[in-house]
RNA sequence: UGGGUCGGCAAGACGGUCGCGUCGUCCGAGUGAUCGGAUGCCGAGGAACGUCCGGGCUCCGCAGGGCAGGACGGUGGGUAACGCCCACCCGGGGUAACCCGCGAGACAGUGCCACAGAAAGCAGACCGCCGUAGGCUCGCCUGCGGUAAGGGUGAAACGGUGGGGUAAGAGCCCACCAGCGGCCGCGGUGACGCGGUCGGCUCGGCAAACCUCGUCCGGAGCAAGGUCAGACAGGAAGCUAUGGGGCGGCCCGUCCCGCUUCCGGGUGGACCGCUGGAGGGUCACGGUGACGUGACUCCGAGAGAGAUGGCCGUCCAGCCGGUGUCGCGAAAGCGCCCGGUCAACAGAACCCGGCGUAUCAGCCGGCCCGCUCG
RNA sequence: GGAGACGUCGCAUAGUCCGGUCGAGUGCACCACCCUGCUAAGGUGGAGUCCCCGUAAGGGGACCGCGGGUUCAAAUCCCGCCGUCUCCG
């Protein structure tokens, strides 16, 4: 899981990634994606909606994208952006496999986007 | 033993490990709010759900009057309250245990009852039946009168059966039965039940149609509401004191005040409310029961973009499979052993009481009916 | 947290207020035929779905989101659910 120090807690914090951040679209999430300092902590903030699912599949939804996330930190290396991802309707659906392939792949490509802008 | 019916229990346990959240303690950074790290305790439900009812709590000055509107509807009780629960009554279903019922009022009024049928609610009469007058081609026809037994329609046709009676018939009369109403007696707190007696013989159904009667209901909701801190800048136009607002459909009453629109500017923090309550458990007593009273005892989520999950091991119970030269048995099967599985519905956001709905695999008990054995 | 609206044949809709004529109408789509050299358009007719019986022709029953109830009778009235969509803060 997250620490607090990994997390976007704040609505104008979300509003920034949304709006200013890289998109990437994906069959079950969307991805945005902001670069701060080089260095600085990442940080990840998730959007969950209704239309997902009842409260226990967006729950289980949101600690399987928490999950993911935490092993790109720690794996993956990634430093120096905020993400905010966005989880569409059917995500309830996806194979964990899926799903891990699907967001890993898309930071990937948000990392090289951001730091080659 | 097969089937049925009613009620209850439970929502795996223990250990390890990796993580998440609140709080406490310690360490570090910072003037400080706070942040980081370590560590310890604790951390979702029986439905947390749907939001269908009822309350607590808070504010609307008081929660006031009337109209409108809404909810409820056998009787008696339980409860803070209810549309909930318990007991009983009545009606209906079932062989039974048991289940179902928005179960007041249809002589206060209005309205509706399709099709069929002569006629659908007030009585009337199509085919008939009977009497009588007339006609006649002597099968019958027409007029007037009396009938409602028979026919057919319908969900429903103004009591049923039998007898007397009659021109034919009819509660016209009689007996029994059904139903309605009055009175009396007995039982019950009561709804009501049982018995007796008398009466006219007898005038459907629908209020989950409008409605009438009785009882109850002021409005909003913890983003209620409050405390502290902090920020700023006003301007223009229009409308009015029989005006506007608190006030929610309206009126009264009452309190407060200039109001509306547009342009521009500021804030968008912290804390309280916030969880110990109509609370759970055990025992005793009262009560048929819902429930109440008393004693003892137990309470350890409280977030604020929102925390409970993954993996491993052992085990309880069940289920599935295997068959072992293990046990019982004639066999089916049961026990023991081995392997596998180990689950459903679903996530607190102010808090309670109900109702409704979802729920894998299970367990326990009462009662009823059938079969079999003793 | 609060407040609504709507579910009818493959699709879109009418009927619901005020029960019976509903064996559920209309348009599109579908099938057959006519018209045309062919197609479109137009015209005529047919046909909803599921279950049961029957070799077949045909016959019977059920279905207006689901389950109950009221009524002689329910797509329509009442109650409880399910689903979809919308609005307010």
């Amino acid at each position: 899981m997250l620490a607090k120090a990994n997390r976007i807690t704040s609505a104008d914090d979300y509003r920034v990634v949304v709006r200013k951040g890289v998109k990437v679209a994906r069959a079950h999430t969307v991805s945005y994606v902001r670069s701060r300092e080089s260095g600085a902590a990442p940080r990840f903030g998730f959007i969950v909606s209704k239309k997902v699912g009842t409260a226990v599949q967006r729950n289980l939804v949101r600690r399987r994208l928490k999950a993911i996330c935490l092993e790109a930190i720690v794996d993956g290396g990634v430093h120096g952006v905020d993400v905010v991802v966005r989880a569409l309707p059917g995500s309830a659906d996806a194979e964990w496999p899926v799903l891990r392939a699907e967001v890993l792949a898309a930071l990937d490509r948000q990392m090289r986007g951001a730091v080659n802008a």
